[in-house]
DNA sequence: GCCGCTCTGTACGGTTTCATACGATGGCCG
DNA sequence: CGGCCATCGTATGAAACCGTACAGAGCGGC
């Protein structure tokens, strides 16, 4: 198993482990390539792997009634699949998948668990990030009780753009209407709205992300809170030449 | 300060708790009357207080732009307020306030981290229970993108039943009507609904739960999942004479 | 017993979203 | 380059919910 180096990772979780904790889990972590569709998380079973995403984007989503999954949580380089486990529990009624295309490192459940148990300024890292998630999904339970759709899109749109390279990303209006738990044709309408102020350009599979700022002023209160939290309490260790931090200015277009 | 009596605690976190773990925050524990509208953790602010309820339901919500409370979680005599402090978080955007009197036990937050520093079986237990209340909210979520407003409606009556004892709620529809995040005439007719097949029986200012398996039948998935994953992963202590379990049956008026 | 306040019932038009259906379009594959 | 399938645009009527407004009903204080 070849041992990544911490400084070169992207994953904001694992870089900003002290060295002496990362020298815990540096070791277990394999590669793994993490195709659009990949099932990370079953519901119900027990978690085998706790993933760090180098790039694309995981969909955390709980099962209605009727099957249908419902986001409540989204995860990328920022975090980790699988937060469960970081608070001693071995399953979760939760599905975890791929929808964006990228690759990271997993571990052995076991090994983390050994660890989190050996460290625990570990712990707490992991922790305080298990905390940012929880309040994203409170801001998800506030947008869709709160919010109408375009305002939902929006911060659904914003919330991907923080974890993707540029500014393209490959959605169809399909999926969001899975994520988002409305119709299809909804989306369609929404992203009209989106594209007809100019803050994104939608085309076959695609959105194109035009205007951050107005997109952000358009989400409202629904955006914002869970990643002013993330910035508060996870170190943001210096980047290394020419890296990606969530909160460099982007190039647009 | 008079410690009290492990065994004749009602609050379950409380009563889960090992005898030695008990020892390291049952001399800090500290009575406290819990008045209907008791703000307990102010958003943004430190938490100074971590609260065990003994009665009462506490409620925890996140303001939206026009600093409207949208509830998130729910809290009883099964939980605590406060658990930001569990993970490591001194403060979080949220409100936590009383919504139907009671009493409990607060613990100054210093002490609180002490004796989650002292014993790892003390913070993995209350670490459980934080999963739960991600699994609550990841509900509330679900719930309110995805249900109509009696099924929403019925799943928190569900879930205020499980706090309360008896089958009376002292409820308004206004108060309601904040904590769903929908306007007050909404509530007055999804009650209506809920009454007219006799689930529930309205008067000014209480509800009266006459029927709760039918009530479970509407509320659907979005009621069950998280109460489930409490019963796995919290021990449920032999309930000392005549005390009540979250679980007892109820006498129906 | 009356006043006054809170709470509940009801009404109205308007907006958003629903469910469903179907035609158009883009782009991949043979 | 032509066909096919995923994707997107659009239509239509129904339902849920909104914001607002106001009248009636319960209940405590005096």
């Amino acid at each position: 198993m070849v041992q990544p180096d911490q400084s070169s990772l992207r994953n904001q979780l694992l870089r900003a482990l002290a060295p002496e904790d990362f020298a815990l889990v540096g070791p277990y972590l394999e590669p793994v390539a993490l195709p659009k569709g990949k099932v990370l998380i079953e519901p119900n079973q027990p978690i085998e792997y706790v993933y760090f995403a180098e790039s694309g984007v995981a969909s955390v989503v709980a099962l209605n009634s009727d099957h249908r999954p419902v986001e409540i949580a989204i995860v990328g380089w920022e975090g980790l699949v699988g937060p469960s486990i970081v608070l001693g529990v071995d399953r979760t009624p939760h599905q975890s998948f791929f929808q964006m295309e990228g690759g990271g490192y997993r571990i052995a459940t076991p090994h983390l668990i050994r660890a989190l148990e050996a460290s625990r300024t570990l712990h707490d890292l992991l922790l305080r990030y298990i905390y940012v998630v929880t309040v994203q999904t409170a801001a998800t339970a506030m947008s869709n009780g709160d919010s109408v759709l375009s305002e939902r899109l929006a911060r659904w749109l914003l919330m991907c753009h923080d974890r993707v390279d540029g500014n393209e990303l490959a959605l169809t209006h399909e999926f969001l209407s899975l994520m988002l738990a409305v119709r299809r044709p909804g989306v369609t309408e929404a992203i009209h709205l989106l594209e007809g102020t100019g803050m994104i350009r939608a085309r076959r599979s695609h959105i194109t992300i035009l205007d951050r700022e107005r997109l952000e002023e358009t989400a409202g209160d629904s955006y914002g809170v869970p990643e002013a939290e993330y910035e508060r309490l996870i170190p943001n260790p210096e980047v290394s030449g020419g890296s990606h931090s969530r909160r460099d200015p982007r190039e647009i277009e």
